[in-house]
DNA sequence: TTTTATATTAACCATATGGTTAAACCAACC
DNA sequence: GGTTGGTTTAACCATATGGTTAATATAAAA
């Protein structure tokens, strides 16, 4: 009808007012200030805060799921692995760092939404998935081919490399005084973590 | 007079819910009730919500700066700082998870605060004190000590390796279905992070 | 043109929440 | 015993905030 995006400029107001305030902090207000809507709008689309809060997050979540499956399930050598994931976990966190933000509110806290969120999204691999990485890694553990021996620390070690930079942006911006975000840092963060992956965990 | 440990019961209550629910998610009164005073103390003893919330990230900080200072300026060689600076950082993280929380909110959002407190703690040493260890890792690589070029690279993986765990705990409980945090997993995750490091980083 | 179903708005509402106040309390000092 | 000064409390207050409502606008079907 007269306007077929409203509901497209709530979800994106919602997800730049959420990832920057979280969702204590975020204003109904706010949203609808930014998607220069009225507020009840947001109740008529979507009935309640923690409800738009829910869908926001379901469709950050959905943009991300595939692309990370794919090199995941479909890897089958671990050299493969350790230089594909940084690429496609940095370069999508550096492309959508409100989502990686707005996340990472509920890393800290209530993993309920974000856990329902991402189940929704992944269906019934939610649990399949990540019990299948272990298995492959561990496989590779025992065939010789990488030196850590606990495949949930091997994961760790990964993910905790791509990701910590963009969450703890603005302290580390702070503390070392240099710009985090920018695509000569980005170019530089994805060779640091793939070569030190590669180096110190494959054998 | 009739209780001497208001204060002190006021900042250990603050930091338990401002931990677990951020400073826009804590309530006032919830922390007079998990104090066990009356609402009205909270203003006697800081004036004002963000008073406080300050008080108790300055006092938190102040217990680990020191620490982190001894083992960051002092250690003079890589392999040292390699294996001394995770044990330190993972040990301190386990034994303060709540403070871990707390300033993991501000990460992601408003610096403003915790920087102010880090400036509070540390004095002048503030800016000092993280250009001083850039140079130090900075002569480690022109004397071929170690791999990595960029000592922001450098110092970013270390945090990463060591932070992030417990930061994101929740969710990597529920995606990977075990355990993080108990005993046997801090002795894994110092074990695999030290191994990574000088493993991948050192020449 | 009229009807209809959806979209949009301004004005409200109930409650939650940070913060205040005035009075009471209590230990120590005179 | 009375005074004094910090400490504690119950009752309040103003405002912010999530949510509602009833009326209005509008595009498309009839």
């Amino acid at each position: 009808m007269r306007s077929k995006n409203t509901k497209e400029r709530i979800l994106n107001a919602g997800l730049k007012e959420f990832s920057s305030r979280g969702y204590a902090g975020t204003r109904m207000d706010k949203i609808a200030i930014r998607a220069k809507i009225n507020k009840a709008m947001l109740f008529y689309y979507f009935s309640s805060k923690e409800n738009l809060y829910h869908e926001v997050l379901k469709q950050a979540v959905r943009s991300i799921v595939p692309k990370i499956r794919n090199i995941i399930l479909l890897e089958q050598n671990p050299e493969g692995f350790l230089e594909k994931l940084p690429e496609v976990y940095i370069g999508f966190f550096t492309k959508n760092q409100d989502f990686v933000k707005m996340v990472a509110f509920d890393f800290i806290q209530k993993t309920d939404i974000v856990k329902a969120a991402f189940e929704q999204a992944i269906g019934k691999g939610f649990r399949q998935g990540p019990r299948l990485v272990l298995k492959k890694i561990e496989k590779w553990y025992e065939k010789g081919e990488i030196s850590e021996s606990d495949p949930l620390q091997f994961m760790i070690n990964i993910v905790s490399l791509c990701l910590f930079a963009f969450i703890a942006r603005p302290i580390l911006e702070a503390i070392f005084n240099q710009k985090i975000g920018d695509e000569q840092f980005v170019q530089k963060r994805i060779k640091s973590v793939i070569n030190l992956l590669k180096q110190g965990m494959l054998k």
